[in-house]
DNA sequence: AAATTTAGTTTCGACTCGCTACCATATCCT
DNA sequence: AGGATATGGTAGCGAGTCGAAACTAAATTT
């Protein structure tokens, strides 16, 4: 090993510092700023319950006030729309525009989605494992949690052999249903289900 | 997986930024900004050749500049102590107060050390194993590298079977002796020795 | 000896972020 | 129904960070 800390858990920790601060030292490509980056990244990611001011602030760990001012820029360069929520006047749905996305394909980001690509896949999904296993940790203590996809949600409930052609997908939570591609994405309002729990034991995966 | 991206490699570079901003955006402990935070860690794992300002402004990604303000403030509270350099009279050294060391004790940081040490010891290795492959593909394409250890240094020179009793440790580059304790520390004049590129291939470790 | 490089500092300006106060709409509780 | 309270979002202030550029002084090169 080139470096060789005094363990292995204190390598682990230097080296997430060490890339997290890489990760947004230098992720000013189109303008944006990083916090600017995360939030275009959350809103590619956050299904349409979550697409809000408040989720996103609570996903990134700051105040509404701070996630308010990157939105606001975000929109005035074109990057995010708003638009009216249905059934809350005070707030609203941000999605991302043709723009955002074209721009997210050259995400500074994507550096390092390709850093990981060059792990084997067996190192690669371990290490996501093992990531998330440490994310989870660290969200606890501070008394946040991940958010999670809809296809591990309690609050999902998938009606197999609808005869009215209707999609089987449901949100008990909101009261609505969801179509099959929006099952891979965050929520806000994740809930993690009995079965999955398994997941926070470390056999995951 | 509790969340499930569309690739194992996106998910390893997300979960790598969401950690990383958590390390950054609460280490507010005892008064100290994430850069000051930073800067002691470094400063405790320096050697004695590197724990100057431009080296760590080298490690930190930054500016001298920017290098400079950070540490003054930490000589100021009274964490870092001003050596005059020996051979060098521009330049000085910093070492950690007892102060400092102690505040390492509680570094906000140590919330990861023990997250990561919460995994089983061999999947931790291997989280470790693969950060650094990442870390180096990453620092790569900016053209800076990581900071390295005497033991894996092209300048080490060890000299077994001393007979006058020194010490059979020896940086080339510096000129001078190495006592076996320091040889763990990073150096900014790390230069990989061949028989160690085999950590470049991933079968590290 | 002059020119260049290197170590470090200073100043300035742009920008971020969190905090507090604030407005408007929803929801809760008798 | 109606007042209290909670929630979604915004505005503005102020502390602080960071990088760029200009600068000093010492070392090195030519």
């Amino acid at each position: 090993m080139l470096e060789q800390s005094s363990s292995p858990q204190r390598a682990v920790a230097e080296l997430v510092e060490q890339l997290g601060h890489c990760a947004c030292s230098d992720a000013f490509g189109a303008g944006l700023n990083p916090a600017q980056w995360s939030a275009l990244r959350y809103f590619e990611r956050a299904n349409r319950f979550s697409r809000t001011v408040s989720a996103f602030a609570e996903y990134h760990g700051t105040t509404r006030g701070t996630a308010s001012q990157t939105i606001r820029v975000l929109v005035k360069k074109g990057y995010l729309r708003r638009l009216p929520a249905l059934h809350d006047q005070r707030s609203f749905r941000l999605d991302l525009t043709e723009r955002a996305q074209q721009e997210l394909g050259s995400d500074p980001f994507s550096e390092f989605v390709s850093a990981a690509g060059t792990l084997p896949p067996e190192q690669c999904s371990a290490l996501a494992r093992g990531l998330r296993a440490m994310l989870e940790q660290v969200l606890e203590k501070r008394a946040r949690r991940p958010f999670g996809v809809c296809t591990t949600c309690e609050h999902l409930r998938t009606l197999d052999g609808q005869s009215d052609g209707g999609c089987g997908h449901h949100c008990r939570l909101q009261g609505e249903t969801l179509a099959e591609q929006e099952l891979g994405r965050i929520c806000v309002d994740h809930c993690c289900r009995k079965s999955h729990l398994t997941a926070r034991t470390g056999n995951i995966g």
